[in-house]
RNA sequence: CGCGGGAUGGAGCAGCUUGGUAGCUCGUCGGGCUCAUAACCCGAAGGUCGUAGGUUCAAAUCCUUCUCCCGCAA
């Protein structure tokens, strides 16, 4: 496997691992990612994580902003196949056809299901008790084509998107390598998507981060922990956001809904459709990350009392 | 120069508009109460008010410079 030519097409940490294995088991003749972006107020290039690897182990790397029109490196490589994983764009046609041994992706979940940019979230936020990774071949649709082999994961309780993508990519590493030759030698499998099973995980929008607290608390918890630690939930207090980074849940009947229940010293209950979620780590506008007795020292506590969220 | 928020004992904040003794809720340390406690009571330590300059008899407070942190937008 070592003499297999490899080009990795990939851009975030979670392809990471990916990468390593690749360039620990095959030779990696060429790297492409997305275009180095600026980042934060400052307005500094930052490379993608990828590129950062890519040019630890001195591979080449090719940083077109649009694959669609801008290929030839790739097709002056001689490369076998062609493995991506969380690359960000669309690959075209001529590309996928052009490694003898074809182009494969690793995906962060259980295709059909949660096709898309940002499966790991939407497997917490919609609560799902299992996910995976799928390694399929690529055609030009977004996650659309034959799958090679998956692997399940069970979700934990405590998983957030920082530990499921942890565990996601260390899994997608391995079960490449261990799919990898069958793939070399042609004995590999090769199944249709059921379209009928298809669903779609788009990248989180703005207005999905803010906490509804009409919802139940297991909704609610779900999507603290399938928002953390990015994007994070959010709700408004004060015409001020503030972000739950952390947040338990207490199943009991309320009367009302959507408002702060309880103030001690040391906790804060904001009411929703089924019991009491008890912040624990928050971060304030204009303010660091603190725990909820930090909070709760420095403000009057008797104003807060029955107070009104998101108004 | 994209928009906005912030910097005050170890933590979180108030005080700034209208300059005049450094305040609150915690934490820490010591003591007390209690079967006991994260509860309660008494006491103590701990701050060049982010940096540099200016105005003033007097600056946390007013003016200017710079640094750092944070959110949004990209």
């Amino acid at each position: 496997m070592k003499n297999l030519k490899v080009i990795f097409m990939g851009t975030p940490e979670f392809a990471v691992p990916v990468l390593q294995t690749l360039l620990e088991n095959t030779n990696v003749v060429l790297v492409v990612t997305q275009p180095d972006k600026v980042v934060g107020r400052k307005k500094v290039f930052t490379k993608p994580p990828i590129k950062r690897v890519a040019e630890e182990n001195h591979i080449p790397v090719f940083q077109p902003e649009h694959i669609r029109v801008d290929y030839q490196p790739i097709l002056e490589c001689d490369a076998d196949i062609i493995i991506t994983c969380a690359y960000g764009q669309i690959i075209p046609q001529v590309i996928l056809n052009y490694p003898k041994m074809g182009c494969i992706n690793v995906h962060a979940s259980l295709l059909p299901k949660y096709r898309g940019g940002a499966p790991i979230h939407w497997a917490l936020l919609n609560g799902e008790e299992k996910t995976g990774i799928t390694i399929m071949y690529m055609d030009e649709g977004m996650d659309t084509g034959d799958i090679i082999c998956k692997e399940e994961y069970q979700i934990k309780d405590t998983d957030n998107v920082e530990t499921l993508h942890q565990a996601l990519a260390q899994m997608g590493a391995h079960l490449l390598l261990k799919t990898l030759p069958s793939i070399i030698n042609g004995r590999n499998s090769r199944e249709h998507q059921k379209e009928e099973e298809a669903t779609y995980a788009y990248n989180i929008k703005r207005e999905e981060e803010r906490i509804d607290f009409f919802k139940a608390g297991r909704q609610i918890m779900n999507q603290i922990r399938g928002l953390y630690p990015w994007p994070v939930a959010n709700f408004m207090l004060d015409r001020e956001e503030i972000k739950v980074l952390d947040a338990s849940f207490l199943p009991k009947k309320v009367e009302e809904m959507n408002k702060i229940v309880e103030v001690t010293k040391k906790s804060l209950g904001i009411s929703c459709k089924d019991g009491i979620i008890y912040l624990n780590r928050i971060k304030p506008f204009g303010k660091k990350e603190m725990t909820i007795v930090d909070y709760l020292n420095g403000i009057k506590k008797e104003d807060l009392f029955d107070k009104k969220v998101n108004g």
